[in-house]
DNA sequence: ATCTATTCGGATATTTTTGTCCTATTTGTT
DNA sequence: AACAAATAGGACAAAAATATCCGAATAGAT
């Protein structure tokens, strides 16, 4: 569905919110070690993230990565989707098609329809915050 | 969403599909042509679904790919999927953890859940015959 | 029998995605 | 000022997906 960098890159920012909340930077390795991600590529994907303003970075000593407290909430899934893979995923059409509309549909079009407008609404509508409170209170979980 | 693999895949057998209502059998050229896609790239991806027993080949002078008139009605979308790109599509996690259910959700997993499940439902309700006929009546397209 | 049109299948090439390495830069601490 | 701990970013490597090439096998037509 996602490719892995965009994987990396919601996990990634889940963590970051979650030490944000308690105002606790991370660094590269920290949130590598804690989704399981190589090390280098998570890091040009948080560069990614940080040139998209979804996340802040802080170079130097005691450095690492954090959202704005007061922003967690606000970030959509979609904006780090979209920063990292593009919106292909729920505006391109499902065969391929350089043009595919109502006017000139691919054969799958409108079975295809209601799953990519459910995706984007989903994408749309969740915020980081949910998902960081749901790893912090132990239902969902970042690795395994 | 797909492989290009799965897109090509797809577009042919409802090429094929098409064809067989009339017991015409299409080469590859044809195929390749109709769905604008590269040859030999097709030639593999067919080869694939002729090993699934989705479609049938016939080589030599007058030969080419046919699908049983009968079968088209059942043969769903599903399984040219399933036979090209598997099942991760709808059974993988959205982000990619080895174990991700109910006990051990990923972040998104429920969120995930009614995306995955509808296209699931979409893909193993839709049949080839239904595809072919929009492509018949000139409501769909197969390219540009 | 030979020719021709076709799929099959192995080898190879190209492109994209994923992943690694190393150096530069920044910034707090001592 | 020197050091240590970070991110930034360019160059490179490996793996996977996409694409091409070519000879082998098959089968109908002449």
């Amino acid at each position: 569905m996602f490719s892995k960098a965009c994987e990396y890159g919601i996990k990634a920012s889940i963590f970051i919110a979650l030490n944000s909340y308690e105002s606790k930077r991370v660094s590269l390795k920290a949130i590598a070690k804690e989704i399981n991600s190589p090390e280098a590529f998570t890091a040009k994907i948080l560069q990614d993230l940080v040139r998209n303003g979804i996340i802040k970075s802080v170079k130097g000593a005691y450095g690492g990565f954090e959202i704005d407290k007061y922003a967690i909430s606000s970030i959509k899934l979609s904006q780090i989707v979209n920063a990292i893979d593009g919106d292909n995923i729920y505006k391109g059409c499902g065969l391929g098609l350089n043009t595919c509309d109502e006017n000139h549909p691919c054969p799958v079009h409108d079975k295809f329809k209601s799953v990519r407008d459910e995706l984007k609404h989903m994408l749309e509508h969740t915020n980081l915050e949910e998902l960081a409170l749901d790893i912090k209170s132990g239902v969902a979980f970042l690795k395994t």
